[in-house]
DNA sequence: CAAGTATTCAATAGAGTACTTGAATAGTAT
DNA sequence: ATACTATTCAAGTACTCTATTGAATACTTG
């Protein structure tokens, strides 16, 4: 084998695994499986694909080694194979955050419709916080909670919202936050609160911001 | 927008520079580039394409924002956008290189001698250097070596090898280290030294990931 | 200004991808 | 065994990507 070809075939098997993250679908059934094992219907209905459909993305993600498989009984479950996987695909969404004015496009577009979702301040967070008005809510999964988070604020990662729903007081409005602004989770979860007519708003910013700014936070002290 | 709709266009922009990085030829570009700014020409020569695919591939990865790029003169110029595009490009190697089964079947394909080129780790090298153990030879062709290089290098290029073989010491071991961890010009570099009867060995990555570990270089300071 | 060079644009053929539909497979429950 | 369920397979259509070719653009040099 010639030097050029070895190289070439070598970027083609890197070009491979950049190919199953290059569509939007793939993209969101992996955020799915970093929350943990999924069955193929379980990702079919959150994800809105055909069972079909969804089958043959996780068999793409499967070929690149980028899922792993098992089966029990009539279901087949999918997980992540490694924890790099995450680490790629932190690094996609960073990079394409950092560079893609299409990105702040697309959320300044979203955050237009201000009187649904619009988020409450730091400042104006913690003071409400102080006179009991407000529940706080961290939606992130379990360890990065752990990990560290808003002083007062309890735990309920997006997966098990509707199951916990009975932690939070019907009459305090309630504040979701997670990893950042761009983070989705707590738009979903302000919209699912709403859905189940309680009154929420996203923090403006996440954890990482309020840490930063120097507002109280509890952390595992490591 | 609603909420299903705003995820999935965020995704589908995540989807976007992987779909960017999915193509052997691009990849291969940006490792050029992650050595420092070229020109197309000067790519296209490197990477055996036509100039005009080439300048079709550099415009698809400048749309998506991972290259910049600058005209002077006849020429234009382009370049990595930033280091974070180095750390995703290491990213979906190591994802790719610890998943995938095909590589490891092409890397000993090639380089049959592939356990006798252990790699020595970058925080030993630096230790070994500091001790006056080594000798460090960067067998990139000289431009790239001038655009910059690890601090106290040498620059043999590789077809310079032999004629400058006298510029290391004999008793010292010499390490060897070109554009990244697949560069084949280091283990080229590394199995003729030693047919010499020289103590060698690799560096494990390139010049762009000692820069992005912030190791001591030295660069033109253009 | 004319000639030359580097890059980009535009059009095209051929290959690959996504999603749908309906059927096949493998396991469970009755 | 028979009915049922979860998943996968196979085929078809509409769409997108790659690489090639030749022309167009933008800049420099004489």
């Amino acid at each position: 084998m010639s030097i050029v070809n070895f190289k070439h075939d070598l970027f083609a098997q890197f070009a491979r695994v950049a190919k199953a993250l290059s569509n939007a679908n793939r993209l969101e059934l992996m955020e799915f499986l970093a929350q943990g094992e999924r069955s193929v219907d379980a990702l079919a209905e959150v994800s809105g694909l055909s069972v079909a459909n969804t089958s043959q993305h996780l068999q793409q993600l499967r070929q690149t080694g980028l899922v792993l498989s098992r089966k029990q009984g009539l279901k087949v479950y999918y997980r992540l194979s490694g924890d790099d996987v995450i680490a790629l695909l932190d690094s996609l969404r960073s990079v394409a955050e950092a560079r893609m004015a299409e990105i702040d496009r697309l959320i300044n577009a979203y955050l237009t419709i201000k009187d649904k979702l619009e988020p409450i301040a730091s400042e104006e967070l913690l003071q409400r916080v102080k006179d009991g008005l407000v529940t706080v809510i961290d939606v992130r999964p379990a360890e990065e909670y752990k990990a560290g988070h808003l002083k007062g604020a309890i735990n309920i990662p997006l997966t098990e919202l509707d199951s916990q729903l009975e932690k939070l007081g019907k009459e305090k409005e309630v504040i979701a936050y997670c990893r950042g602004p761009h983070c989705v989770l707590a738009y979903d979860a302000v919209a699912r609160l709403r859905k189940k007519g309680r009154t929420a708003r996203r923090l403006e910013g996440g954890y990482p911001e309020w840490r930063v700014a120097g507002l109280p936070v509890e952390t595992s002290d490591k």
